[in-house]
DNA sequence: ACCCATTTGTAATTTAGCTACATTTAAATG
DNA sequence: CATTTAAATGTAGCTAAATTACAAATGGGT
């Protein structure tokens, strides 16, 4: 798919020349693309048809249409470094790295979430009675998060990340309650436990979690995606993002759903926070 | 940047024949890129040094270059078609949207900041005694996520999202003390206040905010992001998401210029951290 | 209705990329 | 170790694509 990586991959099937020509074109590729045949010749220090050999054995018509693939490998947020934070990175360096695995990582959660099972989550949400949102650790700040959007929409929320605060909120749920537990591995003992209690009493349980996880089995609705977690990090980042990035879209349902007066309710919600803010023609 | 959307913005600018070949390339981007100059010209029904025009009006050096940067915008999901979410759309169709403008989003923050002010920004995070992190509203999520962040790195922080509480935080603050703001407008009158405050009382203060805002100029350091936020959401979506990028860009540069000692410690916190999840072989 | 500015097309020129063939290099076999 | 043969690389010529310069046409404004 990525042609970088494919250059990459075949380095080693490459003849001499041809290997020359890889070397010149992953030092920079973003110059590469700007290169005629010629020069990318030149810098590599091999004949033109070397070059334009090179390109047809990377599945290309020739060298402008390889010229076109690498453009789209280079394109918008797909790394074409290593995206793995190195300890000897500039600030520049691991700043584009953090940003560009992070795009790299909601285009991975857009792959493989299942529309279908959102569109049930919407349904789920708009005949609640009410809505809480449940989350550990780093998942927390997409619960509070989740809590700050829907309550511009007026119906009753809460949110917590606190397991006994969970636990009780759990035992006084009804059956119009609805309970948004997010968590990234889907294998956290006490909130695979909080799901269970919530059904126990009757709520609609949906998580933001791992596919086949303990807690996805344990939900009415499972809201999964695939994302590949930086494990070097030691902390978790993609996962919170595509998580709220999740709880975007499950907003975003819930306005649709409810039409366009209700969308006329949170432009006035908007209009209020107005005054506290400082205009943007004047200078304090 | 995306010249898809350039296209469509600068329709009516055109002349009628260059209107021709924007028509002609918008029916089928991806068909464009493998065209021609002669053949394209033949499909608009102009002459071929029309499209070489048309190509020069959108910021490139000739037709080659116009495919390079079309291909780029046709990568990875880069969606052709506008990004806003319609009332009409399927649940699949507002996923896809949300998800790709998410992207977009970040990098366009990515594009914007200055890694610079991040290295000046990590400097101050790791030379303190004390980090605090405030946010209202959208924002609040942030300023948790923060914490959660930063609390890994066993230094005293604190999160506050109400004002009252920030106020009496900033009253007690020292030297050594950081406060880090996150405001999308950097025009929420509080906060310009808060942080006006936390500088009377010698913190050092970081804002991660809009570019020359009201905020911005009160803080010592102003980590600044261009993030096209969609308004007719009437809730912020974006903005929250490239802040959190950036905590990770802070959190990350905060570790590397602990060194590897330090490292092995946020280690020690992820492996603790086990003993409260099911194992992933077991299937409970 | 005429003039000026803008737009569009034609033809020539330039440039880039490709093909066919020659030369070199390396490998394999007697 | 020599010889043959296949693979790899380069050279030169050719084709097609893109650009430039200029001319024709269109359209607004006086």
């Amino acid at each position: 798919m990525n042609t970088i990586d494919k250059i990459q991959k075949n380095l080693a099937n490459f003849s001499k020349s041809e290997r020359k020509v890889a070397e010149v074109i992953l030092a920079d590729p973003p110059l590469s693309i700007q290169c005629s045949i010629a020069t990318l010749a030149k810098m590599a220090d091999v004949s033109e048809p070397t070059v334009n050999r090179f390109c047809r054995r990377l599945d290309t018509k020739g060298f402008p249409d390889f010229k076109l693939h690498l453009a789209q490998s280079l394109a918008n947020g797909t790394p074409y470094v290593s995206r793995h934070v190195e300890s000897s990175d500039s600030a520049e360096a691991y700043t584009n790295k953090i940003f560009e695995s992070s795009m790299a990582a909601l285009d991975s959660a857009k792959q493989t979430i299942d529309a279908q099972v959102i569109n049930q989550a919407v349904d789920m949400l708009t005949q609640a009675d009410q809505i809480s949102f449940f989350g550990l650790g780093a998942s927390s700040a997409v619960a509070h998060d989740a809590e700050n959007k829907f309550f511009r929409f007026n119906i009753p929320v809460s949110c917590f990340d606190d397991v006994l605060m969970m636990r009780m909120s759990c035992i006084n749920a009804r059956e119009g309650s609805v309970i948004v537990l997010f968590s990234h591995t889907g294998r956290t003992k006490a909130l695979v436990e909080i799901a269970r209690l919530a059904r126990e009493n009757h709520a609609q349980v949906i998580g933001v979690t791992a596919k086949d996880s303990p807690l996805a089995r344990e939900c009415t609705i499972a809201v999964t995606m695939d994302v590949p977690e930086d494990t070097d990090q030691y902390m978790p980042m993609a996962s919170r993002l595509a998580q709220m990035v999740a709880v975007d879209v499950l907003a975003t349902g819930f306005t649709l759903r409810r039409g366009p007066r209700f969308r006329e309710n949170l432009k006035r919600v908007k209009e209020a926070l107005k005054e506290s803010r400082f205009d943007k023609s004047a200078q304090p």
